[in-house]
DNA sequence: TTGTAAGCGTTATCAT
DNA sequence: ATGATAACGCTTACAA
């Protein structure tokens, strides 16, 4: 590979030259900007981005954290923040942690170490060590899909609250009346804020939530059959049912489907991401859906807007959720 | 951040020597060693990883080019190969082309100017103009799930004739005699492969596979929706279908649902690739299995031989796949 | 065994 | 407007 070296001899200029002419800092000389242009395309030339990246103390690279790569949720968010990513002229890192505090520390210490322009994480645990290790750096960070209560850290969530408010309006405006719930693991404050915003809906209709329809899952697809299989036994009897994401939703309907149980005909299911998976299913899903594109966008943008500013605009962005009415909701038939 | 020369003047030695323990390139004395690495320690030293990868000439990191994030093979790729990557020390650039050549180039620039260790392809186009441009760099490259035909690049593909011989034979071990194919795109080589595994099976025992009883689908889920309309309004008779993918096979699923013909009752229905949705439709899907994890492990292999003992071993790998029976197929009641 | 110094390929500060 | 030169943080002959 040709350095500006090569580049510089054949041009007959000094490295510097070569240097400004590349990023135009300073004005050049027509005629010379135009000998050093020959000579760079002649070699093919191209910065070396190490050295750039140590030289300017930026790695022109920003890494993504996140805890699971198969999850629908997750795909969604490597794909819309690579796209953001090398729309503004930044390479990708990828990090999956498991969970795996080692392994997550292993990795943003591996982006320290490069300089990196900026770290976004996906749905880190409140007490990660890692934020003390960052809080050092001024490294910029950006928090998608979860609120960290203590620190000042910029996030950017969905109004969770609002998505069960959602959820729970529609199913009553089809006249529901049994209700019950498939919520994430409640130690995540999201799915406690879906939660809420459901129950209150309800209750201000003067239905109640009695804590037997609520059947606690871990977002898997398992936990949508688990939850039928604990109504069945329970024997409660409900006509509706909210999954906080579309993967338990799409469990339950596959253990209601086993039961003979029909969706709508019997219950009315709704789900919440909208992933694609919940227009293959038959019927297809109702859901909530979360603006991913648009989380990733700002994402990237209070990234940039730290690199270039210096300076955090807007600690925390909410967006709003949506309902998308498909098959697998109707009103209650009497 | 603390650097190489923080450490020296801490533990009262040169740089080099602190470089020396670090990398245990030349022996070292032990107490000067112990003396380094408590310095180390006080400052919580990290070497820089841009530093030693324009020193080196080796970046540390792997790219890894998808042509698609969102669809789940390509998500298979990303999480083994992120796995086997960090497992051997490296970082994961991702790089999504969208089939796109120029983004195709950018990538494949950027990390070249990154001095990266090793490029792993998933898909690329037998014609793409980035392996011109590599040829020249020495960089390692390994192509997954296609072979190239022009060139003598290692890649590793599954047996896809395999892969048709295994459909064939369940259906036609369950008696299946008028049997479909929904095909991928016929322009991609694997998908003849598979299919003319599927016809040779099927025509060593007697079945003929008409022209019309194969669609030519894109592997996506319309494609299967497109490909029952079409079945149905040619009004051919069926009892079996194999889609060349599981996305395909749910979008046909999802069609003949929608026209009352039961799976596996009316039809049975086997797709291939054992994603994670092909478990969750109703009926479970009966799949062919390709050995993702396999695939990638040999993948990183390949670069890593590659990049150690600069010779290339094996040129051309080849996995078998498996069929997984599920509920979506059965014997043929007469 | 250890230190000195050159070099990896840039950018930035100073002169000129 | 241009050219030396130091610096970024590391590895590695070569000397000592």
């Amino acid at each position: 590979m040709p350095s500006m070296k090569d580049v510089a001899q054949i041009a007959g200029v000094s490295v510097s030259t070569v240097s400004r002419v590349i990023n135009n800092s300073i004005p050049v000389d027509k005629r010379t900007r135009l000998r050093v242009e020959k000579a760079i395309r002649k070699l093919h030339y191209k910065p070396n981005l190490l050295a750039k990246g140590l030289r300017m103390r930026s790695g022109g690279i920003i890494g993504l954290v996140v805890p699971e790569i198969i999850h629908q949720t997750f795909v969604n968010f490597i794909h819309y923040v690579e796209e953001q990513i090398v729309d503004h002229g930044f390479d990708l890192i990828l990090g999956n942690t498991n969970e795996d505090p080692e392994k997550e520390e292993r990795f943003i210490d591996s982006l320290i170490r490069r300089n990196v322009d900026g770290i976004i994480f996906s749905r880190v645990s409140d007490q990660s060590r890692v934020f003390k290790i960052l809080e050092k750096t001024n490294i910029p960070v950006v928090v998608v899909d979860r609120f960290l209560e203590k620190e000042h850290i910029p996030s950017i969530v969905l109004n969770n609250y609002k998505a069960g408010i959602l959820a729970g309006s529609h199913l009553m405006s089809l006249d529901h009346k049994n209700i019950a719930c498939i919520t994430g693991p409640l130690n995540i404050a999201l799915c406690r804020e879906r939660l809420k915003g459901f129950k209150t809906i309800l209750s201000e209709n003067g239905i109640l939530l009695p804590s037997g329809f609520i059947y606690e899952g871990d977002f898997k697809f398992e936990s949508g059959i688990y939850a039928i299989k604990k109504f069945l036994s329970d024997g409660i009897k409900i006509t509706a049912i909210w999954a906080q994401n579309d993967m338990m939703a799409i469990g339950a309907l596959k253990e209601l489907n086993k039961n003979h149980i029909r969706v709508p005909g019997d219950i009315s299911l709704i789900g919440m991401d909208n992933i694609s998976s919940s227009e293959m299913v038959t019927p297809s899903l109702t859901t909530i859906i979360q603006p991913f594109q648009e989380m990733c966008q700002k994402a990237v943008q209070v990234i940039l807007n730290h690199i270039h500013k210096k300076e955090i605009t807007l600690n925390r962005i909410v967006l709003e959720p949506s309902l998308i009415i498909r098959e697998s909701t109707r009103p209650l038939k009497r």
